[in-house]
DNA sequence: GATGGCCTGTGGTCAGTCCACTTATGATAG
DNA sequence: CTATCATAAGTGGACTGACCACAGGCCATC
């Protein structure tokens, strides 16, 4: 053969690239250096630009949509929205069903979380009036109107993960609440009386508020462990 | 007006529901009951049974691919994906680049996570054989051609996070590790020798072969937080 | 048995069209 | 002047019908 020759003409294998993919590329781009809420141009107007059809950029919506980078509103466009939003699930909750063992495994994914959370408040000395804050206000509402019930429970934590000021993990953490309120309403189960919750909480805070990581970081696996302890065992037999 | 006939009609509003949502939702029912690697039918098939235009099971199809359900190759088809294989990382990543404050919390996101892991396997006396073959293995490729370097280190904790049994921590370890890979590439530094990484989980799963549970948790703490201690300074500066 | 051409199935892409709804505009009635 | 209600423009949703490029199997040829 003409071995020698291949020295002078490289060979090299052509690239298929996909235009939805290069289209999907290029918006990512341009949603990072958008402000959350901030619309895009309509579908019409990115095909033209991009040089490529609708339905191109159409498909690279959609899994924009799916990635949680931005939420198309009908007739209205598609607008970016915030990383730290509700995050999607998809693929976390793949293939599991809401039972007992599902939600012992739910409970213990909070604990991992929570815990570094108030771990990490605990040790930077950081600003707890906005937890406090929180707190204060969750109290009222429970006392007043029990309308909101469930999620109460998480607006606190959730204050507690913005003060830890890890991007990663709050919203990991958002994706454990977000999987948590529906699990529990999709067992059709009472997450439980928020008083008991809310003393919890104090007593946390407290801890935090005096100094004590140590003591906060055991109070709060405590507080998330007894959840499980609570599950009715007619929901255990279904493992 | 008449008022008083309203209440023999009920009004209703009128849900506008989206097709390709609709496909969407339907064609997740169908994945879920199909084994990985399996092919679902071909996207004009579909459209027929689903009576919609092929256009409509595309952007469904798209976003069960960014969900990471499903792989499409093109000319091939769409196959199902493992739920415990790479998940989609796109909301995680969002917004953030890779720079020293980054690597700190993904590796308090990671300690969050495999601490817990390890907490589980101490507390569940299960089978640690996987994890000593892992953890072997992983010696020997290390002593041998040092090829794949970075992720050995993770080889092990992925090992043990299966033992755990719980599907939602095994999957966020998933996505940290993912993200951990990715970062450390993208940030140019190796992330270290791997014969000092062997020697801790050596370490770590010995306590839990003696069963000795809270040792291990603190041994697999202090090895995570080892890394951010030994982040060059050069990178610290990048906040 | 190996090679190379051919056919079919399949995903990727496009242009063009129509529809339903949101929104803003502006005319009209009070 | 205010309030109300048609009207028109803008936009996402959906469909049709077509064409392309490639993977993989089939088959005749060498």
């Amino acid at each position: 053969m003409s071995s020698d020759r291949s020295r002078v003409f490289e060979i090299v294998p052509i690239r298929q690239v996909d235009v939805y993919r290069e289209v999907l590329a290029q918006l990512e781009g341009l949603v990072r250096t958008m402000p959350a809420g901030a619309r895009l141009a309509p579908e019409r107007e990115l095909a033209e630009q991009l040089k490529v059809s609708r339905v191109s950029v159409r498909e690279a919506l959609r899994a924009l949509e799916s990635m949680g980078k931005v939420e198309i509103r009908r007739n209205t466009g598609a607008f970016v929205l915030d990383p730290d939003g509700a995050p999607p699930l998809g693929h976390l909750r793949q293939g599991l069903q809401v039972d007992a063992a599902f939600l012992q495994w739910l409970t213990e994914a909070r604990a991992a979380i929570e815990v570094k959370v108030v771990e990490l408040v605990a040790g930077s000395a950081a600003d707890l009036s906005a937890a406090r804050a929180v707190l204060e206000r969750a109290g009222d509402e429970a006392r007043g109107h029990l309308g909101s019930q469930g999620s109460l429970d998480l607006r606190f934590e959730a204050a507690l993960g913005r003060i830890a000021g890890n991007p990663l993990l709050t919203r990991m953490q958002s994706m454990v609440h977000q999987l948590w309120v529906e699990a529990w309403s999709e067992a059709g189960l009472a997450p439980g009386e928020y008083a008991t919750f809310h003393a919890e909480h104090e007593q946390i805070l407290a801890a935090l508020e005096a100094g004590d990581g140590s003591l906060a970081v055991r109070r709060m696996a405590e507080h998330v462990d007894r959840r499980v302890r609570a599950l009715p065992q007619a929901e255990r037999a279904g493992v």
